[in-house]
DNA sequence: AATAAAATGTACATTAGTGTCAATATAAAA
DNA sequence: TTTTATATTGACACTAATGTACATTTTATT
């Protein structure tokens, strides 16, 4: 067994591209040993992801790494430490974009939202999927649950102060807020899987039906190129092709 | 074991008040016996609601009717059987209310928009707490996956349709439709637990961000109605004494 | 090369769940 | 009241998971 406070997010965030492809015998660390801390970690958000809380097994995940499953407790004292640092992972990641969003220079509210929405856009923001799995796990666990909703504060208040700083009274605030974000965790709650100009061609009408404007031309420039859209782009080809 | 593929639905529906109450003991079928096939149905829905679909265990449910586990295997071949007839109980539920509020008589769209709203607001048109419950086991099971999916679907049509008859384009349709039902759907998840006039008081403003119209006086009390709110209810009294 | 540290693996104990079967009890029908 | 259908139970076999103890292998250090 190992110290193993600080590695979770860190690792997760920086190897996640790696960790995706397969692997199976080769690419492990960069010393001469097979496993890791960061190797069960990885292999443990990936079946989070894929199939839910309960799925993340010791043994599956042995199997996966080609790994004995006792080796596991040489890194983790047992599952729980490994659950516990899922959890961190997703505080770390999800909640603090939203906020750090909602306080970004903008020129209007169209704007703002738009901030907003990088969120929802870019994955090195926010995972939805991880997002879908610790919510799935919160109706299991107790613990989980008071995670949830207290991000879930967190995040609304954010936009609540965001909306009053365009003039909005408390109860607008509050339902405008309620929408930008519920709408989101809907979408993540259905599991969407939408190319980026499918999602690109609802942004603007959504902007208007969440703050009541059209984004300017060049506000919505500013955002697709962040997000390296062009109206007419390879999705759309890929799409016209089909 | 016995056949059992109509009571699912039905039973869930009619003995769902029966079943909340602690009886244990007492309370069962109108025959002499102390099981049933319905008796067995009504404790999974409420450890599945309580707990998701993999505490839903026939262990469990055994020890919370005081009846030996292996009895279980009289009124269901396996545990299989069970949780398929959960799932058809779900579809039948709330689907259809969607789909068929979405169809009822309205002289506007905010009024339209109420009718939907019925849904939120009755649990026996739609169950939260199921529908959250079965988006977290979809997770796990690809076939549930499927049916959630497929749900998502002819629920989103019966919206796009509605908003339609009001002459939104298609785009405008698309995207109100999907604010009006993922918020809903956000709420779901986040389990959001409030009082009939907490969520009243935001009623106004959802309908008009939705639809872009604020509803009339006598419309909003028209809905108030049919859902026994008054302006000054038991609700507020209740929450300003606290 | 010898040794220590780190990681891995094998064997075993334990737990918690499913499902089968034969024996028994209960209620309804003859 | 006997018989039959329905329901209930305890004993058993099986499976899949966790976690422990200890032996073994692999890498790093001297």
């Amino acid at each position: 067994m190992q110290g193993l406070t600080l590695y979770a997010a860190p690792l997760y965030n920086d190897n996640a591209h790696k960790a995706k492809g397969v692997m199976k015998k080769k690419a492990n660390n960069d010393n001469g040993w097979r496993g890791s801390p960061a190797l069960w970690f990885e292999a443990a958000i990936e079946i989070l992801l894929e199939s839910g809380i309960e799925s993340v097994k010791i043994s599956s995940l042995a199997k996966k790494l080609n790994l004995s499953r006792t080796s596991f407790y040489w890194f983790f004292a047992n599952r729980q430490e490994l659950l516990s640092a899922l959890l961190a992972a997703w505080k770390e990641k999800n909640t603090g974009s939203i906020v750090q969003r909602s306080q970004a220079y903008a020129d209007s509210l169209a704007e703002a939202a738009l901030n907003i929405f990088d969120c929802w856009i870019d994955e090195s923001l926010f995972d939805s999927k991880l997002e879908f799995a610790i919510r799935s796990w919160s109706l299991q666990s107790a613990s989980i649950e008071q995670a949830v909703k207290h991000a879930d504060e967190i995040r609304l208040q954010a936009l609540v102060k965001m909306f009053k700083c365009y003039g909005f009274n408390d109860i607008e605030a509050d339902v405008h807020s309620r929408t930008i974000y519920l709408v989101q965790i809907g979408y993540i709650t259905m599991q969407t899987q939408e190319s980026l100009s499918e999602r690109m061609v609802r942004v603007p009408e959504y902007i208007k039906t969440f703050t009541g404007q059209l984004p300017e031309p060049h506000q919505l420039e500013r955002f697709f190129h962040r997000h390296h859209y062009h109206a007419i782009s390879i999705d759309d080809l890929a799409a016209s092709r089909t």
